[in-house]
RNA sequence: GACCCCGUAGCUCAGUGGUAGAGCAUCUGACUUUUAAUCAGAGGGCCGCAGGUUCGAUCCCUGCCGGGGUCACCA
C-alpha cells in the first residue's frame, strides 16, 4: 500500500491514486445508455484526479453492523468508542453540512453520521459518492435523538465505486414496527438475470439462500454423523442411467465419442456399494433435457444415499428422521412451509399409503389387477389426456399425478409402485408385481424417492430389456442397458437401501419459495439479446 | 410444444388514435441528529423490435423477441 502524503489534498482515510498509471476518462469516450452511468464515470474520474484510489486493496474491517446494533448499550458506549465497518451505501440523506447514510454489510444495515466541520476534506469527497458505493468507516457509536444506533464517522474510505444506479428500495416503519417496502425491485426477469442486484436490494432473497446453504450443511453433517462417505461420481457419462429422463448430449473430442451429462448418480453409487463401501452419498447436480417451470430447472441438485444391509422400510424411517432433524436445525422447528404461507408440521410417523390404494381411493374402484386397456379407459373417464401407446407404468403414473399428487400436502409416503415403473427397485417380498419403493410427497411436490435396491443381476437384465423394448417402441425417456452395471451386480451387491432427495424442492419447502427459480441463484434463462451477442 | 397475461424514465407504476405522466432515484440551490428527511427548481423516454391499418400509432391488427402463468412432459 502506498503511503499517504503525495498529494496534500488527500486526507487520512483515502487511498492514494497511483499516478504512474494513465487513467483515461471513460466518461468522455464511451457511449452510455443513461446519464446516471455517465455521471458516475465522471465522478470516478474526478476522484482519481483528486488523487483518490477508487479500487483499493483491503480494509481492516473489525465489526459487523449486527455486532454493533446488538451489542451497543447507552449506559456504556465505551466498547464501541472505536469501530470499523465496511459495506455498501444503501441510502443517503444529505442535509447541507451534515449527512446521514446507511451502509449494508453481510449482516445487515447500520446508519452513519458525518459532519462537515469535523471532516471538511472527506465531507467534500462524500459529494462524489453515491448509493451503491462500498466504503469503509471508522468512528464511534452513539444513539441519535430519534433513537437509532449510529456510527459517528471519523474516517471514511472509498473501497469500491459503483457505476450503475441501483434500484432504491425505501423502508418505512408503521406504528407496529413492521417494515413497509416502497418500490421494491420486483421484476422477476431482472431479478433472475441480475441476481447480484437482487441480493443487494432484497434482503429476503439473501435469507432464502442462507437457509438453502444451511440446509445442505445440516444434511451433510447428519449423513456424516452416521459414518457414511461422501463421494463423487462422473458427471460426463458414456451411458446415462438411474432415472427415466432425456439427457443432454455432448461430445468428447479426445476419444471422438458422445457423452451424456448425468441424469442421476444411482448406477455409479451402487457400484461403490459393490466395491465394499457400506454407506455412500453424493450431493450433486443432475441434468435433464426437459421442460422448465416452477418445479423444474434443467440442472438441479439431488442427494442420493445408499446404505448396505438395509431395506426401504428402514430408509423410510431414516428419511423421517433426516427431515425432522434438518428442519429443526434450519427452521427452528419440525415443519415445512408452502408458498401460500401454510405451515406443514413434520410429525413422525408420516402418513403411508400404497400407490394403488391411493389411486383406488381417488377413482372409487380397485386398480390392482387392471389391464393396460382398462387403465387406459380409466384415464379417459377422468379426462386425463394420454397417448394411446402409453405403457402400463405410464398410465398408473398419470392417474396418480392427476388425481392423487395434488392432494398430498401433509408429508406422505406413497409405497409399492408397480415394478414396470421401477426398473431399478427390488420386487416386493409379498408381491412380485410390485416394487419395494416409496416416494415422499410434501406440499403436493415429490421430494424423495427410494427403494430396496434391485441386486439380482438376472432380474435387472430383464428390467433393462423391458426398458429397451419401451425405447424401441418410441419412449425416449426409457432407460438404456448398462452392461457394466449388470456385471457389477453379478459380482454381487449386498442388500441395499437407496434414497434420492430433490434438494431444490426441499429448499423451496424450507423457505416457502413459490418457484424453484427462487432457490437457485442463477436459474436457466434464455440468453439476453444484447448488442454484442447480436453481432456475433 | 399449446394457450392466457405482461413489456412505458435507473426502479415501481399511471395513461391516451393527435409523437407522454407520477413517486423514488439523478442534477442545481437551501438545510449541522435525519430516517419513505423536507423545501424550491431542472434534466432524463426509438412507450420491447419489425411490419400493417390510418392524414396521424405508445394505443388498433399481424409477426418476432423477452418474461410470467396454466397445461403437456418430468423430479
Amino acid at each position: 500500500m502506498q503511503s499517504i502524503g503525495i498529494d496534500t489534498s488527500v486526507v487520512g482515510g483515502w487511498y492514494i491514486c497511483d499516478h504512474r498509471r494513465n487513467y483515461t476518462d471513460t466518461s468522455m469516450t464511451r457511449q452510455f445508455d443513461n446519464d446516471q452511468i455517465r455521471r458516475r464515470y465522471e465522478e470516478l474520474h474526478e476522484l482519481r484526479m483528486r488523487g483518490v484510489e477508487p479500487y483499493p486493496y483491503s480494509f481492516d474491517q473489525r465489526h459487523t453492523s449486527q455486532q454493533i446494533l446488538s451489542g451497543y448499550r447507552d449506559e456504556d458506549p465505551s466498547p464501541f468508542s472505536s469501530v470499523s465497518v465496511a459495506g455498501r451505501i444503501m441510502a443517503m440523506r444529505r442535509m447541507g453540512k451534515a449527512t446521514f447514510f446507511h451502509i449494508q454489510d453481510a449482516a445487515g444495515k447500520i446508519q452513519c453520521y458525518m459532519k462537515a466541520d469535523e471532516l471538511p476534506q472527506e465531507y467534500e469527497m462524500l459529494r462524489l459518492l453515491d448509493i451503491g458505493d462500498i466504503v469503509g468507516i471508522r468512528g464511534f457509536v452513539f444513539r441519535t435523538r430519534t433513537g437509532e444506533i449510529t456510527i459517528h464517522v471519523q474516517q471514511l474510505t472509498l473501497l469500491c465505486k459503483c457505476l450503475h444506479p441501483l434500484p432504491v428500495v425505501k423502508e418505512e416503519r408503521d406504528e407496529q414496527g413492521n417494515i413497509i417496502l416502497h418500490d421494491a425491485f420486483s421484476d422477476k426477469e431482472q431479478r433472475y438475470r441480475r441476481r447480484y442486484i437482487d441480493l443487494i436490494v432484497n434482503p429476503h432473497v439473501r435469507r432464502t439462500f442462507i437457509v438453502r446453504s444451511r440446509m445442505i450443511s445440516a444434511i451433510r453433517s447428519y449423513l456424516d454423523s452416521h459414518g457414511w462417505l461422501e463421494v463423487e461420481t462422473p458427471v460426463l457419462q458414456p451411458i446415462y442411467g438411474g432415472a427415466t429422463a432425456r439427457p443432454f448430449v455432448t461430445h468428447l473430442n479426445a476419444l471422438d465419442i458422445p457423452l451424456y451429462l448425468r441424469i442421476a448418480d444411482e448406477l455409479y453409487l451402487k457400484r461403490l456399494i459393490v466395491g465394499g463401501f457400506e454407506g455412500v452419498y453424493e450431493i450433486s447436480k443432475n441434468f435433464r433435457n426437459e421442460g422448465i417451470d416452477r418445479m423444474h430447472n434443467p440442472e438441479f441438485t439431488a442427494l442420493e444415499l445408499y446404505v448396505a444391509y438395509r431395506d426401504y422400510q428402514w430408509m423410510m424411517s431414516l428419511t423421517e428422521d433426516l427431515l425432522v432433524s434438518v428442519a429443526e436445525q434450519v427452521r427452528g422447528e419440525a415443519s415445512l412451509l408452502k408458498s401460500d404461507g401454510t405451515v406443514i408440521p413434520l410429525v413422525r410417523p408420516f402418513r403411508r399409503i400404497r400407490l394403488l390404494d391411493a389411486i383406488a381411493d381417488a377413482v372409487g374402484e380397485a386398480v390392482d389387477n387392471l389391464s393396460e386397456s382398462q387403465l387406459f379407459a380409466l384415464c379417459k373417464k377422468h379426462k386425463i389426456d394420454i397417448a394411446p401407446t402409453a405403457s402400463k407404468a405410464k398410465l398408473i403414473d398419470e392417474l396418480f399425478t392427476a388425481l392423487v399428487q395434488p392432494h398430498l400436502v401433509e408429508p406422505t409416503f406413497v409405497l409399492d409402485h408397480p415394478v414396470e415403473m421401477s426398473p431399478l427397485a427390488k420386487r416386493h417380498r409379498d408381491n412380485p408385481a410390485l416394487a419395494e419403493r416409496f416416494e415422499l410427497y410434501v406440499g403436493g411436490m415429490e421430494i424423495a424417492n427410494a427403494f430396496s435396491e434391485l441386486n439380482d443381476p438376472q432380474d435387472q437384465r430383464e428390467r433393462f430389456e423391458h426398458q429397451a423394448r419401451l425405447r424401441a417402441s418410441g419412449d425416449d425417456e426409457a432407460m438404456v442397458i448398462d452392461e457394466d452395471f449388470i456385471t457389477a451386480l453379478e459380482v454381487g451387491m449386498p442388500p441395499t437401501a437407496g434414497l434420492g432427495i430433490g434438494i431444490d424442492r426441499l429448499a423451496m419447502l424450507m423457505t416457502g419459495a413459490p418457484s424453484i427459480r427462487d432457490v437457485i441463484f442463477f436459474p436457466l434463462m434464455r440468453p439476453e439479446q444484447t448488442p454484442s451477442t447480436v453481432e456475433s
